[in-house]
RNA sequence: GCACCCGUAGCUCAAUGGAUAGAGCAUCGGUCUUCGGAACCGAGGGUUGCAGGUUCGAGUCCUGCCGGGUGUACCA
C-alpha cells in the first residue's frame, strides 16, 4: 500500500477503524443479524471515536447498544458478534490489536498496535503533510468573511469574522478542498449615503487633506447620529444636535443620497470613486498586519448592475410583489415579515445584493458549499435569503450547501458589549496596538529568550505574540457563544493561550539549537520511531490525530476543535519531555525521541499556521 | 407578542446521545543537582437554571417554566 510519492500510505486510525466497522456492520446486516439502512450507516460509524479515558484503549465503538433492541438481542451479545466479525475485516488486524470482551453495557474498545503506531509516526516524520492525508473528495467551498463597511473604520466587531473565516479557509485548503475566499465589502449601502450627505453639509477640507480616512470616519459617526436623532445621543453631542436642528429631514436626505448613488447620479458617483481608494487603503493595511489575504474582494458595488434584474425576475416569477410601496419576497404567512429587496424610494437592500451574489457565485465558481462567517444577529436574514434563493431556483442551487457560520458578540470584562470608557466601539487598530504593547512587556523576559535578542527581534516577537493572542483567544472558544475580551487572560503564559502554544514551539526549537541536531537528516534517516514508553506512545498517538482534529473542525466549522487538540498535544509533549531524556538519551532511543520532538514542533507550528497565528524561534 | 441563541466549579471557558462532566486562573500540597521551571505530578471545589419526558444511557434531544442576550418591513 503506497501513495503516489512512493511512501507508505498516510494512516488515519479513526478512518481506518470506521472502514473496518462499516465492513463488519454490512456483513452483519447481509447475514440477517440486524437491518441497517444505507442512510443510517454514517451515523453508526460516527459512534467510532476516541475513548474518553486511555484505560479503555484508544478508540471505542458504541453502536452495539443502539442496535441491540431492533435485533432483539442483548447489547453485549451484539457487541460480541461485532467483535468477532471486526477481527476478520480487511486491514483491521494490521493496525489494531484483537479487541477483548465488550465492556459494561456493550462498549467495544480497540487499541492501536504499537508496530502500526510506530510505522505511522515514522512515516509522518518524513512527510511534508505531517501524516495528514488529503480528503478523498475535494469540494469547492466559498468562504465569505470579514465584509466590513468600508465607510467606517474597522472595529472590534470585525475581528471575529475575519479571524474565524481566515482560519476555516486555511484549514479547508490544507484538507485538500478548493477554497475561494471572498471579502464581500459593504461599499454601496446607506453608510455611503451618510458620508455623501456629510461631505455636502459639514466636511472639513483641511481635515480630509491631512487624513482622509479620519475625516470620512468622523463624517460617518456624526451623520449617523444626525440621521438617527436619538435624544440621548444628541444630548451628549452638541455638534450633532445643532445639525439636527438645522436639518430636521437629514434621515430622509441620507437615504436620498444613497438612492442617487444607486441611480448613477454623476456627482455622487464621482465622490464614491474618490472615497473608495481611501477606504480600501485603510482596511488593506489592517489585513496586512493580520496576514489575511483574500482571493477576491467583490463588494456590494460589484453586484449593483445585477440588482434590478434580480427584482424583476423575482416579480415576474410571482415570488416577489409590492407591499407598502416596497418590494418583498413573501416566504411565510401574511403576518411574517417579507424579505425586502427594494425600498419604497427605489433603492436596493443588502438582501437584493445577497441574492445576486449567490446567483453570481453559482454561475462563476460552481461551489459545493458557501460559508457565511457573519455574526449571529443576522441568522434571521440568512434564513430568509437562503430560502428565497432556493425558491427562486437559481441554476445550481439544488446542489449547494448554504451555511451561516454564526458567532457571538465580543463583550468587555463588565459583560456588556466591548466599548471604550467613553462608550465608543473600539477601533481594530488600537486593539492590535494594545495587544502588541502588552506582549512586549512580557516577551523576552526568560533567560533563554533574553539572550541575544535585539530591538528588532523583540518588536517582531511582540507583534507575533500580541496579534496571536488576540486571534487565539477568539478561535479557542466555541464560536456560537459571546466571549469576554480580556488582554490579561489572553496573554497568560499558561493555559490554553497563544503565548503558551508559541512557547511550546520555541522550546522544541531550543532543543535542536542546543543539541546542534540536523533536522533534515533526522527526517530523511527514516529510522524507526520507538513507542515503548507509555509517554512516547501517548505523544505519538496524539500527533497522528492531527488529521482527525482537522476533519472535526470542518464538520461544524469550529476552529476551537483545533485549538483544544493543539493544547492537548502540547500537554502530551510536556509530560513526555519532562519525564524522558532526549538529548541525553543515546543511540536509536535518542534519534527516536528527537524525531518525536521534531514532528511535535512542526505539527504545533502547522496547527498555529492554520489558525493564522505565527510562531518565533525564541521568545 | 413571536422567533432564534445562551444558562456548566468562586472566575473565564470545554465537553460529535456514551463510561467517573473536563481545562486554565485563583486556593492548597508535592517533584527537581533545570536537555528552555514560562515545567511536571496531585488535592479540594458541581443537584450542568428549575420541573417533567424520550432513551440501555441526557450537559447534549423533546415539552413547560425561570433568568439573560439577539432579531423581528424598507441600515448592513
Amino acid at each position: 500500500m503506497t501513495a503516489e510519492d512512493g511512501q507508505p500510505a498516510r494512516v488515519n486510525f479513526r478512518s481506518a477503524l470506521r472502514a473496518a466497522f462499516r465492513a463488519t456492520l454490512e456483513s452483519l446486516a447481509a447475514d440477517g443479524g440486524v437491518t441497517i439502512s444505507a442512510a443510517e450507516m454514517p451515523g453508526l460509524l460516527e459512534q467510532v471515536r476516541e475513548t474518553a479515558d486511555a484505560k479503555f484503549g484508544d478508540y471505542s465503538g458504541t453502536m452495539a447498544m443502539a442496535l441491540a433492541k431492533r435485533a432483539g438481542k442483548k447489547p453485549r451479545d451484539v457487541a460480541v458478534e461485532i467483535i468477532h466479525r471486526l477481527q476478520a475485516a480487511p486491514g483491521f488486524s494490521d493496525l489494531f490489536e484483537p479487541p477483548g470482551d465488550p465492556v459494561g453495557p456493550g462498549f467495544i474498545n480497540v487499541r492501536v498496535k504499537n508496530e502500526a503506531l510506530a510505522a505511522a509516526v515514522t512515516r509522518a516524520v518524513a512527510d511534508d503533510r505531517l501524516g495528514v492525508a488529503a480528503v478523498a473528495l475535494p469540494r469547492t467551498v466559498v468562504v465569505d468573511f470579514s465584509s466590513p463597511n468600508v465607510a467606517k473604520p474597522m472595529h472590534v466587531g470585525h475581528i471575529r469574522s475575519t479571524v474565524i473565516g481566515d482560519a476555516i479557509a486555511r484549514i479547508l485548503r490544507f484538507r485538500g478542498h478548493h477554497v475561494i475566499t471572498d471579502n464581500h465589502l459593504g461599499d454601496w449601502g446607506t453608510q455611503f449615503g451618510m458620508i455623501l450627505w456629510g461631505w455636502k453639509h459639514c466636511r472639513d477640507d483641511a481635515g480630509f487633506a491631512a487624513d482622509p480616512t479620519a475625516e470620512l470616519g468622523r463624517l460617518y459617526r456624526l451623520v449617523r447620529k444626525v440621521a438617527d436623532a436619538k435624544p440621548d445621543e444628541l444630548a451628549a453631542d452638541p455638534v450633532a444636535a445643532a445639525l439636527v436642528a438645522k436639518h430636521p429631514a437629514a434621515g430622509r436626505e441620507v437615504l436620498a443620497e444613497t438612492a442617487k448613488l444607486h441611480e448613477g447620479d454623476p456627482e455622487n458617483r464621482a465622490l464614491w470613486e474618490r472615497f473608495m481608494p481611501v477606504c480600501r487603503a485603510e482596511i488593506d493595511r489592517l489585513y496586512a498586519r493580520l496576514h489575511v489575504i483574500f482571493d477576491h474582494t467583490l463588494g456590494e458595488s460589484f453586484f449593483q448592475p445585477m440588482l434590478a434584474g434580480v427584482v424583476d425576475d423575482l416579480m415576474a416569477r410571482g415570488l416577489a410583489r409590492e407591499s407598502r410601496g416596497a418590494v418583498g419576497v413573501f416566504l411565510g404567512g401574511e403576518d411574517d415579515p417579507p424579505l425586502l429587496i427594494r425600498k419604497a424610494d427605489g433603492a436596493f437592500l443588502y438582501a437584493t445584493t445577497d441574492l445576486a451574489t449567490i446567483q453570481w457565485r453559482l454561475a462563476h465558481w460552481k461551489p459545493d458549499r458557501i460559508l457565511y462567517v457573519v455574526d449571529h444577529r443576522q441568522s434571521g436574514h440568512f434564513e430568509q435569503v437562503f430560502e428565497a434563493a432556493r425558491r427562486w431556483g437559481v441554476d445550481g442551487i439544488a446542489g449547494v450547501d448554504l451555511v451561516h457560520v454564526a458567532f457571538g458578540t465580543v463583550l468587555g470584562e463588565d459583560g456588556r458589549p466591548f466599548k471604550t470608557r467613553a462608550g465608543d466601539t473600539v477601533g481594530l487598530e488600537a486593539l492590535l496596538d494594545e495587544g502588541v504593547e502588552r506582549a512586549a512587556a512580557i516577551v523576552g523576559s526568560g533567560d533563554e529568550g533574553r539572550a541575544g535578542m535585539n530591538d528588532d527581534d523583540r518588536r517582531h516577537v511582540a507583534e507575533t505574540v500580541g496579534i496571536g493572542a488576540i486571534k487565539y483567544a477568539d478561535l479557542c472558544q466555541n464560536r456560537t457563544t459571546d466571549y469576554v475580551f480580556s488582554f490579561d487572560k489572553m496573554l497568560e503564559l499558561k493555559g490554553n493561550t497563544a503565548a503558551y502554544m508559541q512557547y511550546a514551539v520555541a522550546r522544541v526549537e531550543g532543543i535542536f539549537t542546543k543539541g546542534g541536531v540536523d533536522r533534515e537528516a533526522l527526517r530523511n534517516a527514516r529510522n524507526g520511531v520507538l513507542v515503548s514508553d507509555p509517554k512516547e506512545r501517548a505523544l505519538a498517538l496524539e500527533l497522528l490525530r492531527f488529521g482527525e482534529a482537522l476533519e472535526d473542525v470542518e464538520t461544524d466549522s469550529r476552529p476551537n476543535v483545533l485549538t483544544a487538540w493543539l493544547y492537548d498535544l502540547a500537554g502530551c509533549y510536556s509530560t513526555f519531555y519532562d519525564a524522558l531524556p532526549v538529548l541525553k538519551a543515546e543511540g536509536s532511543e535518542r534519534d527516536s525521541r528527537l524525531a518525536l520532538c521534531d514532528l511535535t514542533g512542526r505539527v504545533l507550528r502547522k496547527g498555529l499556521d492554520l489558525l493564522g497565528i505565527g510562531t518565533v524561534e525564541r521568545m
